[in-house]
DNA sequence: TGCTTTCCTGAACAGTGGTCAGTATCCTGA
DNA sequence: TCAGGATACTGACCACTGTTCAGGAAAGCA
């Protein structure tokens, strides 16, 4: 029985197929019809098995979505990071602004994603812990205020405000966007910076 | 027939009490819930009448949430230009940080109310014209140009940029009320202040 | 071949928002 | 006062949702 479980079995390779397949399927679906927009049964008539095998692999529906939304900002930090790597040792300040507006671009460009990530409120989910991300961004706020190029202050509130900046008009204008904007880049680049230049030394 | 219609008969009257009614017990439930806890069969049972009583009312459950929405926005509104009022020929700019601050804490105050009203995509819906509240930021934020305290720029991007800061603190304190946020008052106000100051001339 | 373990599914459950034919209620004009 | 007509209301119903579970199918091992 041990060697059933710990040999790389077939079934324990087809188990792990369908488990990516479905979650393919689930990204397809979920990018075009949003959470809501999305059944189980609908689901599973797709990746061609029954809606019942999806609780096989996915506790629920949310766990099913925490798990792409998840997957989704892993890729987002991988990004962000190869921008810091090839920024490293350049000016921070330009660095926390470009990734301001590489975090509304993302958000921008996958709507759904972000939305289940951070416009739809789930009581009794798990506590919210600080993602890569915002560790990330953490960071670099403080080498900032090492350089002296942010005015001393708490490492969290300056990281939280440009956060709070950055997540205002990435939300904006995925809720509202028939909303008549002004210009969209100029007003990022409005929000970013003034966010950015209220903490400078 | 027109008679019947025009006058303002006992029926018309326990129409509206129901109305009225329904609107209450749907706002308790709905700042109790959010807006997928409430059913409309439950809400009906507490109401005293039939699921179905509530269609003759609401066209659907949207329509009876938009309504509660644009009067608690209608409340937001007669509040804020209250505070217009008192401070006019004050400074605009100390103004226009106050109404960012008021903006947030009725935002905080009425979590669910804000929730439906900027925090749920719902496609296909109406489109999104501007709100009375944001017509008052802009002639606010007009004035401040006018009187050189802001420097010459479009009036929507600015009035826009500052709505997404004080949107983005609001909905992510709502949203998130479990991270572990640094103290929400210097958050607030960094995020705010950071706004205006990024207009100034 | 039998036996065990693991996988998978159809049916069922309790709930949802929304509709509609039919009934109960009220108002009006004779 | 009473019949007729307009109005208000409801129970039953529809098509759907997420989720569970007994039991059948399939695979691995002896």
């Amino acid at each position: 029985m041990r060697s059933q479980a710990e040999g790389s079995n077939f079934r324990e390779r087809a188990r792990d197929v369908l488990r990516r397949s479905i979650l393919e399927a689930a990204r397809k679906a979920f990018v075009r019809d949003g959470y809501e927009g999305v059944s189980m049964r609908r689901l599973a008539e797709r990746v061609g098995c029954s809606h019942a095998n999806l609780y096989l692999h996915f506790r629920d529906k949310e766990a099913l979505f925490d798990c792409l939304v998840e997957e989704s900002f892993d890729e987002f930090d991988v990004g962000l990071k190869a921008m810091f790597q090839s920024a490293r040792g350049g000016d921070p300040v330009a660095l926390v602004r470009k990734a301001g507006r590489a975090y509304v671009e993302f958000g921008l460009a996958n709507p759904n994603i972000y939305e289940f990530a951070f416009l739809m409120r789930r009581p009794g989910r798990k506590p919210d812990k600080p993602h890569v991300t915002y560790e990330g961004l953490q960071a670099l706020v403080r080498r900032c205020m090492q350089e002296k190029r942010f005015r001393r202050m708490d490492v969290d509130v300056a990281s939280q405000a440009l956060w709070a900046a950055a997540h205002g008009i990435t939300s904006l204008l995925i809720i509202r966007p028939h909303f008549p904007w002004a210009d969209r880049d100029r007003v990022i680049a409005q929000v970013v910076d003034a966010a950015v230049d209220g903490l400078l030394a």
